[in-house]
DNA sequence: TGAATAGTGTCTGTGAGACAGTATAGG
DNA sequence: CCTATACTGTCTCACAGACACTATTCA
């Protein structure tokens, strides 16, 4: 942190948001569609430069997610994500990226925001595989994004972040599922949730009706860290390679 | 990153670094005796401010990782660690540092950097109990680092960077026992060191003599992420609070 | 042969996955 | 009573922690 004389150079500092919620049981990201160069008119994730007056950076972070999604903080999950400042990655200069995950339940649409032109909810497989083209180094930082929660989810509560105030077992499952992309059997799974104390607490007897059965209502418990965790079911490798990277 | 006609407000990026390393047993961080203000004399991880010619992120956490240990790259562990991006936490102005977690081999002495009058190893265990105080939010990001180190050893095989090129699974284990302070059982750490696959491969029958019989010697093997993890014993909780952090 | 370090084998309980049936509502 | 959803109980196996002894070198 020591400096000599010599002026450092400035940057320009930008904050990314990498929304996630789900939309009829699947993982989907928050896109706009850039309103000015460059990249004018291809998707990007929502963000935008800091304010003036000193802003911090988490508070930049809540004021695009407000902007884009008209979510108040509460019932929001925002963490930051990372920085992404290689020097070639936006042509106007040296802007170096802040990102940021945030969570939400979903919502029933996408609203404009006040810098893009538009806002859309892209399947999370979309953005992953490339079919969906994103500005700068945004599918690199959406990935990295995805990838983070659904570790997380593993260790953290993270996945009542993607439920309302009140939600099922059942629908807590939809979650999981949504976000690893994999079945999870019902019964181990209740197991699992329940016995993972102040993961989710019963609220009184509540129910709610669909046809069936009625479903027990739960809320977020207190704890933030899961233990034991919910391990996420390993992919099917290739025969003794089971999961673990080569470097 | 959608930006209007006026001017975004610039900051001034530093890089700081966490660097973790074993003495005699014991987790020790690298601070530096500051030269200059603010905060002369006081010590801070080492660090300092991007190069004017478009110098990369992570090429400056390594020039400032050389220019404090006369360490080359190789062997050394070098990963970002987060954003410390505070108004005011820097009298200076709006300085925004970038936190990286390094791990390295044993040193035998600390450099005195260009920019600093003098670096030292200090035990961990005195920067996180505030024994030794250091500038800016240094204690935060070093507290930061050493969780993150902490974490990262159950599931990865990051401990071997605390290693040379070649180690004794019992030097892994004084790793271990060392970053997360708590004594292992030595047969079950042998048992799981060598269970996951991956993790350590043995060099022949080599060996080294301290005294007793000689030991295997091993090197890094090829995985990165460690299955099954190693996970950290639990501390002694108070009684139905086991492991779980209230929010 | 004694000291010092390296390495191994077993038992036991808990948790994870596989699996099938019961319970309660609306029509 | 049929359907649709919510929930629960058991068995088995693999892993984790606790624990004690054998192996190899040097002085």
């Amino acid at each position: 942190m020591q400096h000599d004389a010599w002026s450092p150079p400035p940057v320009l500092l930008t904050v990314d948001l990498v929304i996630l919620t789900l939309r009829d049981g699947h993982l989907h990201v928050l896109l706009v569609e850039r309103g000015e160069d460059p990249f004018r008119g291809m998707s990007a994730l929502p963000g935008g430069f800091l304010n003036h007056d000193g802003e911090e950076i988490l508070d930049a972070a809540h004021r695009e997610l407000s902007e884009e999604t008209a979510l108040t903080s509460s019932w929001v999950h925002l963490e930051q994500l990372g920085v992404y400042g290689e020097a070639d990655r936006d042509p106007r200069g040296r802007v170096v990226s802040v990102a940021h995950l945030a969570i939400a339940p979903g919502l029933p649409e996408p609203v404009a925001g006040t810098d893009a032109s538009d806002a859309a909810w892209v399947p999370a497989h979309a953005v992953l595989s490339g079919k969906v083209e994103v500005a700068f180094d945004h599918r690199r930082i959406a990935t990295d994004g995805i990838e983070h929660a659904r570790t997380k989810l593993e260790f953290s509560s993270l996945a009542t972040a993607f439920c309302g105030a009140e939600f099922t077992i059942a629908e807590l499952q939809q979650v999981y599922e949504a976000v690893w992309g994999t079945a999870l059997d019902t019964r181990n799974f209740y197991r699992k949730v329940q016995a993972a104390k102040g993961f989710i607490v019963p609220l009184g007897t509540d129910r709610r009706s669909t046809g069936g059965r009625p479903a027990q209502l739960y809320r977020a418990g207190p704890k933030t860290v899961l233990f034991p965790p919910l391990i996420r079911p390993a992919p099917p490798a290739a025969e003794e390679n089971m999961r673990g990277e080569e470097e």
